[in-house]
RNA sequence: GCGGGCGUAGCCAAGUGGUUAAGGCACCGGAUUGUGAUUCCGGCAUUCGGGGGUUCAAGUCCCCUCGUCCGCCCCA
């Protein structure tokens, strides 16, 4: 292979593409703004060490999917693989937390070394929302509704919520005891990979994709009666308040996150039309983060949602295209070039979108450019126009149709005055 | 990290061991030396992802490798 390329589970994102991210970029700041939500921008490279403490060394992120190295000062650096950790190391840093609770967004690109699938890429993009500082079970029904609108806005359809609470830290760790304890016992009927998770990770076990396990499953201990009746009634106030917006929902006892540090309330948000990787916005509550990162003592929820999957999603309902300019300058000879060259650097200062033809190529191979541009009008300079101080303005989408549309003859002036 | 499918031009694609690798789209040039559709003419792969092997002969068969897609794992 000698030609250069990406590298592997690094796209491009094409001009044919841009134009629906920019949409969906666009539409969640909108809502950020209108929920009061602040935009925060954190360094895509950090200590390695911030993640194996904020995500947890087990998991497989920190095990084996980071992008880490050494820098020239010696320092283990990782290219972030998700963007909560960063964003509380920033509010912890910078004493955000003491100018009161935190209600924060971010977006862009994160890094993991996963083999390359429908809807994952080794670089991929998020956007998620953080409010940090905040404990009240309204906080969790806010900001599944930031997301669900947001989705909703955009035209995603056939979305689903499931929602399900992981305890307290405390609730967790016993319910994971009993959990071990009973399918210990049966841990030959375990598929392979959930006899492995047994010790590594054992509540994952509950989201296998093994049917054999599913159904060894349906008898065992369940999350849910693991919970202390604190966290019950706090779940209970969450569901309450999904029911009063009339947001949807569905209750999967089996929704257990990856990340070590989500707590309580837990959901994702799937569609069918995605393949594997069905989750388009996951996210959770994380009590606990802040302080293990070196934070005070702080309450926060929060969510990410996947950029690439859910441009899958609005990409089967319809390509969104670039606007085409609203004037070519269509120009050819010594005289008209720099002429040219003037207005159209005239014209979009004046605000418009002009396409400049550098090609000085027979007018009509010009004309037949500026016609697949789309663009509304045709300004066209020839040397007899520069010589006469004019220039012709030609509408190029007339009734009629294709050519032959009347043009104008208009001093420059004219013609900036034309489109003030 | 594991399993499977697939790699012929920017894109789609014919080719099923035998001389110079169809066709379409897109793009470029010309017919039209200053006006957009259509049409017509011409150009656009010394080579089939890369390397090695088998053979008189390989895009076609074999091996390795890279990439890509799908699934597992994992996750947004």
């Amino acid at each position: 292979m000698d030609k250069l390329q990406s590298l592997r589970g690094m796209v491009d994102l094409l001009p044919q593409s841009t134009p629906l991210w920019q949409r969906i970029e666009a539409t969640a700041r909108a809502h950020f703004a209108r929920a009061a939500i602040e935009e925060i921008r954190t360094p895509v490279l950090e200590a390695t060490e911030l993640f194996a403490r904020g995500i947890g060394e087990a998991t497989d992120v920190v095990g084996k999917e980071m992008y880490t190295f050494v820098d020239r000062g010696e320092r283990s650096c990782t290219l972030r693989p998700e963007g909560t950790a960063s964003v509380v190391r920033a509010a912890i840093q910078h004493g955000l937390l003491s100018q009161g609770p935190q209600r924060l967004w971010y977006g862009g690109p994160m890094f993991r070394y996963e083999r390359p699938q429908a809807g994952r890429q080794r670089q991929f993009h998020q956007i998620g929302l953080e409010m940090l500082g905040f404990a009240d079970p309204r906080s969790d029904v806010e900001a599944i509704a930031v997301a669900w609108d947001l989705l909703a806005d955009l035209g995603v359809q056939g979305l689903a919520l499931e929602l399900n609470s992981l305890g307290s830290s405390d609730d967790r760790a016993r319910y994971r005891e009993q959990l071990v304890a009973w399918l210990s016992e049966r841990a030959d009927q375990l598929d392979p990979d959930s006899q492995d998770r047994l010790q590594r990770n054992p509540l994952r076990i509950l989201d296998s994709k093994n049917p054999d396990t599913q159904a060894l499953l349906a008898d065992a201990p369940t999350l849910a009666e693991a919970l202390s009746p604190e966290s019950r009634d706090r779940f209970a106030r969450v569901t309450h308040g999904l029911t009063l917006l009339g947001i949807p929902f569905q209750l999967n006892p089996r929704l257990v996150r990856g990340l070590d540090y989500y707590s309580h309330t837990a959901f994702e948000i799937t569609s069918t039309q995605l393949g594997a990787q069905a989750t388009v916005c996951g996210g959770g509550r994380y009590d606990g983060l802040v302080e293990q990162l070196g934070g005070p003592p702080t309450a926060a929820i929060g969510w990410a949602l996947g950029m690439e999957r859910l441009a899958i999603l609005l990409a089967q309902a319809g390509a969104a295209t670039a606007a085409a300019p609203e004037v070519y300058v269509v120009s050819r000879g010594e005289q008209a070039e720099p002429l040219a060259l003037q207005l159209a650097r005239q014209l979009r200062q004046a605000g418009h979108a002009v396409d400049l033809d550098l090609t000085g190529a027979a007018f009509g191979k010009q004309f037949k450019r500026a016609d697949r541009t789309g663009a509304r009008w045709a300004v066209v300079i020839g040397d007899s126009e520069a010589e006469a101080g004019v220039v012709l303005l030609k509408d190029l989408r007339g009734a009629s149709g294709e050519a032959s549309q009347p043009e104008q003859r208009l001093s420059p002036e004219e013609l900036l005055q034309r489109f003030a």
